[in-house]
Parts: structure tokens; sequence; C-alpha cells
DNA sequence: CAAGAATAGTTTGGTACCAAACCAATTGCT
DNA sequence: AGCAATTGGTTTGGTACCAAACTATTCTTG
């Protein structure tokens, strides 16, 4: 269920929402899909940024870098084709973050013996105690992101956007 | 209502909840928030670049670029102060993509007449023609992109990522 | 009204990020 | 086997992006 307004209180919606309904009302735009969208895009920004400032910058790790040791902390060892996709990064742009995490001595990449054109990329030890203790201030980080929505709702959240998710990947 | 489940099927879930759960589960982390959270950003990935491949990649213009355009047409002249925390933007940022917008003739920037630190920038005839234009293809992108959620699903999921963009912003 | 403090924007130095060109290894076809 | 097509990663060239240092202007306060 949506919350209940009364037809002129809009009070609920964000300022930027409200100047847009103000600006374009008049026009045939799909409002519930561009208030819907547009939040994801304004929520991961914000999100993103306060995780990098409040969690991330005393690791000295970027959000894509993260991203990357958690990504090989589930799944251990990992190809770097599978890597890029897991971590939605164009595969030039993973060759330059992984030569980062090298040289922080943080994971490492290794040449696949059968077929020498494939290379295997692994935490180190070192690596794998960061992200060992990292993850757990990281997922307490997100439950306060997510306060404010009771179980169900945090459910319902994720459920929706495994949807958008559906239809931005669908052609590939 | 969340979609009702027996107890062994996870098959709605994506592969990368699935594994997590697999590999983690047995953690005392909080997965809720964690798949929330965690699919705020894979959704706004996916839609960021499907966007600049199919709806902005015609226009030559970035998510950024096209944001920038998208506020000043929708709120009109703007200081840059104003607009780089409308774009969640540095100013820094905001400078050089002005800079290169300015260069193809989409932008005006101009000084404020009684107080010389300030700059105020507007949409040219040019760009102003460009986002009529380009608007209402990127809504039709959006409402592509929420296909498959009813209208009560689209004003829950905005809902929703209020709260969380407000868990994200409170403390600035 | 003259410092000094505050403010607005730009510059600087560095990472992240992409698409396209490129190189090396493997596979497929004849 | 031998050459073409394919595949996996890296390099290249360019934008976007940030934080911190810097410049120019305005405000403040003794």
């Amino acid at each position: 269920m949506t919350t209940e307004n009364s037809p002129s209180d809009d009070s609920w919606l964000l300022d930027a929402e409200r100047d847009v309904q103000a600006r374009l009302g008049d026009r045939p735009l799909d409002f519930a899909s561009l208030d819907a969208i547009s939040n994801i895009y304004r929520a991961a920004g914000s999100i993103r940024s306060e995780a990098e400032r409040e969690v991330l910058a005393e690791y000295g790790l970027s959000f894509g870098g993260f991203t990357i040791l958690w990504v090989l902390w589930v799944w251990d060892e990992m190809e770097t084709a599978q890597l890029a996709e897991q971590c939605s990064l164009a595969k030039g742009t993973l060759t330059g973050m992984l030569t980062t995490l090298e040289k922080r001595g943080l994971v490492t990449r290794s040449r696949v013996a059968t077929d020498k054109r494939r290379v295997v990329v692994d935490l180190t030890a070192e690596g794998r105690t960061m992200i060992d203790t990292l993850f757990p201030k990281f997922n307490a980080f997100e439950s306060e992101m997510s306060a404010g929505l009771n179980i169900d709702e945090k459910k319902e959240l994720a459920r929706l956007l495994r949807l958008v998710i559906g239809n931005a990947t669908k052609a590939r």
C-alpha cells in the first residue's frame, strides 16, 4: 500500500519531485516512472558517496575497488571476464583497477596454465583480512541506509528493483 | 505484499543474491538490507549504462551532462552552486562539465552583476531544443525500465527510495 | 575603512570509467 | 598442418568525477 495523502498535500515528496511536477505537470509524461527511476539514481548516488566517506575512506578504497574485493570474497578466485560482469565494469576498466589493487597487495593475478590468454584473480591473505573486517561494517552501513523500512518493505524494495534490473539487462 | 515462496524456492532471486546467501548465509549479517541496498546500485548502474547506450549516445551526452541539461530545463537558469547540488556533483566537476557543454553551445555562463563571484548558467536556444526533444524519449525509456510494475508499485518504489535517500543525506 | 574571514568558482592532481584499437593465444575449417 | 576467425586481456585516448589548493570577490568587524 502507498501512504494515503489528501489531493493537494505533496509534503512527502522530495523537493526535486515537487518542482518537476510544478514545471512539467501539464505535459504528457509518465510521472510515476519518472519518480521511481530517478529516485533510483538519486539513492544510488547518495549511498555511494556516503559509503565512500563514512566506511571506505578509512580503508582507502573506492566503491568500485570495494566491490571487486567483495565479489572475490563471496565467490573466491574468479577469471577477469566474470569479475568484470559481476562488478558491472568494462573489461578495460577492470584491468586498471586490478593493477591498483595488485600494487596495494590486496589481489593477485595469475595466468591459467591450460589457456594462457586467461587470467585468474584472487584475494591475497591481506586482501581477505581487509574485506573480512570491512564487510560487516559495510553491512551495518547498509542497515543504517535502510532504517525506517521494516523487513517486508526491504524485501519489497529488493523485489521491485529486481524487476527494474531485469528490464535494464534484458537486451544483453 | 511480498510474493509468496515456498521455503526452498529461491528462483525469483538474482543469481548474485542467491550466491551471496549460499556463501554467507551462516554469518550474522542483515541480508534484507544487503539485498535491498545492493540492488539499488545494481539497478542504477544498469539503467545508467543502458540509458547512455540507448538514448543518450545519439545526442553525444553523458548521463551527467544530460542531468545538467534536464535540471536547467526544469528550473531555468541556476547558479552553479545550486546546480551542483541538484546534480549531486562536486563543484569542481561541474566546472569541467559546464565547459564541455558550453563548447558545444548548449549552455551559457554569465557572471552576476551584483556579485562577481557568482555565475549563472542557462540553456542556449540550441540546448533548450535538444532537451525538449530528448526528454520525452528519456521518459519513454524510464517507462520501459519500469515495465512490469503497476502504478502502485512504481509509487511504492519511489516512496521506499525516498526513505533511503533521506537516510543517506540526513547527515548533510 | 582596512585587514581578515568567508564565499563562489576554477585549477590541480589523481582515480575511475568507457569504447575502440590492439596483441597474444586458441579454435575451427579445409 | 596451416591460416582465418574468435576469444581474453591490455593499451590508448578521452570524459567524468572527487578532494584539496588556489584566486578573486564580498562581507565583517574593530
